[in-house]
RNA sequence: GCUGCAGGUCGCCUUAUCGCUGUCCCGGAUUCGGGAGAGAGGAAAGUCCGGACACCAUAGCACAACAUAGCGGGUAACGCCCGUCAUUCUAUUUAGUUUUUCUAAAUAGGAGCGGACCAGUGCAACAGAAAGCAAGUACAGUUCGGCUGUAGUGAAAUCGGUAAACUCUAUGUGGUGAAAUGUUAUGUAAACCAAGGCUUGAGGGUUGUGCGCCCAAUCUUGGAGGGUAAACAGAUUGAGGUUUUUGGAAACAAAAAUCCUAGAUAAAUGAUAAGGCGUUUGAUGAAUUUCAAACGACAGAAUCCGGCUUACAGACCUGCUUUUUAU
């Protein structure tokens, strides 16, 4: 089961246009310099996540590619904190909004903390 | 070997674990599981030219506007590429000159906004009366007309120069841009679309202008929007790559053999660990010897091709060149 196992493919990406629309409108957010997440609770199986860097604060597209991978890797590697704490389910966007690049390290880190306290 | 220039090629590698996106095979037969194999670039970038493809009379016609500009060739096409002539720049050699300078010729390497001033309009430092249509110095001639010649200024005085001046000539250019466009499924109404009929053509639209064209209201018939930025096609086999042969001075073309090499869509191609490679710095030392640390250029496909332009750590190859050593 993808719920269980270090995977994230395309079933748990945030796809829906409204979707994220609504997010932005009327979802939750959780803050942890550098990072940003909206969150909102859905009724599916799974988590819907996608990832956002600015184009204002990374003008190359290497650099922002870069740092989404990074952003997916953490959720990957911590989603793991929701599954095992609760039943809910939710939509969420994580944010970068940091303006230079950070090891993975401490980019995780700060995703696996804010993943732990939604609710 | 070293210095510089020009052109070309490459532009981190290996293993393990955990992932991502397609493809194929097996099991399941909707979801899913297992296995195999594939998965960014020379510029994918800028979006500056040229095409393929698709749609649209708001698409047509005329003027305007814009682009290009020796000659020959290449190409699907080009503003690109190859060759060549003239021009011009640099270097070398030779000749002329007492020398520097300068001039001429030859050779080598580069550069480029290279049509026309026998249509019209404009512009021209200094000198000069005057750089074009007005004026005028001296002398001489004279058909007595500022008509002709000489002198004088200047590169140039009705002889010309200038089109990186307007302009003229030749050739070319409609617009939009894969979020194009097509197909399929479901299917309430007055909103949307298509076809047809009737009336009015006011007002509006288009690229600057004119013509043309289109849009409106009402009736009839048929189909539809949302859910759903849905799914599939377009979409990756193509002016394709590699090798050989032939033709050609070259760009390039032809033939044969062989290969299939990303196809995502809130957008895959990654992360971690270990080792190696390279560069830099520090220490060590007879020795790039050994050790340690940091860093790994520019940059991420988005319909597809051909160019141009710009960015780029480092490595290698070829040619020319500077200097040194040896023979």
């Amino acid at each position: 089961m993808s719920s269980q196992n270090l995977t994230f493919n395309s079933s748990e990406k945030l796809k829906s246009r409204k979707l994220i629309q609504s997010l932005f409108e009327s979802g939750q957010s959780l803050k942890k310099y550098p990072i940003l997440i909206r969150f909102q609770k859905i009724e599916t199986e799974l988590n819907s996540v996608g990832v956002s860097v600015s184009k204002r604060n990374f003008k190359s597209a290497v650099d922002r590619i870069r740092i989404k991978r990074q952003l997916r890797e953490a959720y990957r590697l911590n989603k793991h904190k929701i599954y095992n704490r609760t039943d809910s389910r939710f939509a969420i966007m994580i944010i970068f909004i940091g303006r230079k690049h950070l090891p993975s390290e401490t980019i995780h880190e700060q995703v696996a903390h804010l993943l732990q306290n939604i609710e």
